[in-house]
This record gives C-alpha cells, sequence and structure tokens, in this order.
DNA sequence: TCGACATACTGAGGTTACCTCATCATGAGG
DNA sequence: CCTCATGATGAGGTAACCTCAGTATGTCGA
C-alpha cells in the first residue's frame, strides 16, 4: 500500500532486482538453501575442485568468510574438503556426489525461473537488454 | 584475477547490480551516510513528514528496524520525532533543515552519478532500456 | 463508560552474512 | 636454515535486519 515511487532509472533497476531476487529466494526454497551456498555451489560445479582460497575470490568475499561457507555446504554433505597434492597449506573444495545432484537441480530450476522472469519479454528485447546490460557492466 | 562468469541475462542483471551498488556506495562517501539511512531520508524528502510506521512501510522494513535507522538519523541531527497531533502513541519522523539541505544535496548527487552511469547510452538504449525494465517489473 | 481488543513505538535479544586480526602449519628464496 | 610469504582457521566484532514482549494509547460494542 506504500505506492512507491519513482521512475529514474536506477531506481526502475533496483525494483527489478527486488523482484529477481526474491524470485531467486522462493526459487531456492526446495532445496533449503540459501543464496550463498547455492552461489559457492555453482561456482564448485562451473569450475571443478579449488582451493578455498581461490574460491574466496570466485565469490568476491574474504577467505575466512568462505571457511564458514564451505562448513555450512559439508554439513549438508554437498561438498567435502580434501588435502591439496600439489601445497599442504592448502584445502581443497570439490562438490560431492549429492552436491553434484542438488547443484545441477538448482542451476535447471534457476534457469527455468530466469525463462519465467524474462520469459514476457520479446526475442528483441531480450537482446537490446543483454547488450545493454553488458555495455553498463564494462 | 578470477575471470567470472557466464552471461545469462540473470548474471549480467547482478554484474551490473553490482557495479552500481559500489557506485552508490561512493557517491554517499562524502556524507558518511549509509545507504540505509540515504534511503530513509530520501523517503522523508519525497514524502513529507510521516509516522515511523509509515516509513517503515516505504522502505519495506519493520517498524523495530525503522526505530533503529530514525535513530540513527536523529543522533546525526538529520530529522526530529515529534509528537503526531492526530495520535498520542504515534511519532512523526520529519527531516530538519540540515536534513534537507544534506538530502537534498545527495539527491543531486545521485542525479549526477546515475548521469555517469547510464551516460554511456544513447537516448534509444535508454528508453529501451527503461521500457524493459518497467515491463520486467510489473 | 468500561472492558476487550487493536495499534504505535521501543527494549531485549537473536540471526545472518559478512569483516579483521592473530595463530599455526607449510612453502620458497637468499 | 632463516626469513618472509601464504593458506586456512579460531576468536571476536559489526551492520542490518528480525521477532517477541511490554507500555501507552486509541476504538468500539454493550
Amino acid at each position: 500500500m506504500t505506492g512507491d515511487d519513482e521512475e529514474s532509472l536506477a531506481e526502475l533497476f533496483w525494483a527489478v532486482a527486488r523482484r529477481l531476487r526474491h524470485q531467486s529466494r522462493r526459487t531456492l526454497e526446495p532445496w533449503e538453501i540459501n543464496p550463498g551456498h547455492a552461489r559457492a555451489l555453482a561456482v564448485l560445479l562451473r569450475h571443478g575442485p579449488m582451493r578455498l582460497s581461490a574460491l574466496a575470490e570466485h565469490l568476491h568475499i574474504a577467505p575466512r568468510s568462505t571457511t564458514e561457507v564451505v562448513d555450512g555446504l559439508q554439513e549438508r554433505g554437498l561438498v567435502e574438503r580434501r588435502p591439496d597434492p600439489e601445497d599442504r597449506r592448502a584445502t581443497l573444495v570439490a562438490p560431492t556426489a549429492e552436491g553434484t545432484r542438488v547443484g545441477t537441480a538448482i542451476r535447471a530450476a534457476r534457469d527455468a525461473e530466469a525463462e519465467r522472469f524474462f520469459g514476457d519479454l520479446g526475442e528483441t528485447d531480450r537482446a537490446d537488454l543483454a547488450r545493454i546490460l553488458r555495455t553498463l557492466r564494462d
């Protein structure tokens, strides 16, 4: 009932971000996994096993915080830690079979979600949006 | 050195959001005000004095959390609390003169920031983006 | 006009997702 | 082999939210 608010590009952008974030949260509900964990799992599926520090870089968070994310995933049996054969200080984080299964399912759900979200747009609009977003990103 | 990552619309969208958020944070630095406080102040400038609960609705946060945001703004002398003449349970939150000054300056800086951010786009792209974002929002 | 229930704010305390700093083990170069 | 750097983690902190309970006040029906 708030009836917010203006229509500057930035505000429009954040309104859309908000909707996308909420939809994303709903998509993840069936797995009872939070966005941070899902993100980490996705990186591991995409790039394969990696050191904790490398994962931290991918996620743009501090290594110490990554330790906690990995703890969480490990408790749920989605990833495992193993020693890095090339450096005994380091820990490799790898998805388990279960982690791969769940991660793959999540990815599929996310794709479907994106399809639903951006599905109202025509082909042209999608292409334009992608092009414009790339411009803004770089 | 991470070399992230794919190019789905959703991922592109979040990459842009990230950049926009960082730029926004930099824009606010001169006032040493955080995004939450700035948002609240902006709502108050736009809509005028209102009850704490009304502010909570505008900000989409719990009334209890709004109390804290208002505490912060009040400590900095940017807003004041005054009794609501129509309901002695309620508190009206109003920008002070200083708050109006700061809020106005922030709004100008934000506008300039948006200009900078979206400035690389041509007129057509901006119009397209606005139209597409409106579609996605609704 | 009084009792029951609703509403506005706030104190107390919790959660989440991050952070820094210190520590410990290990690696790598002079 | 000594020094310095690096990988992970323990300890402890912070920001921005939350819920729940409590107090003051409003509203409405009998």
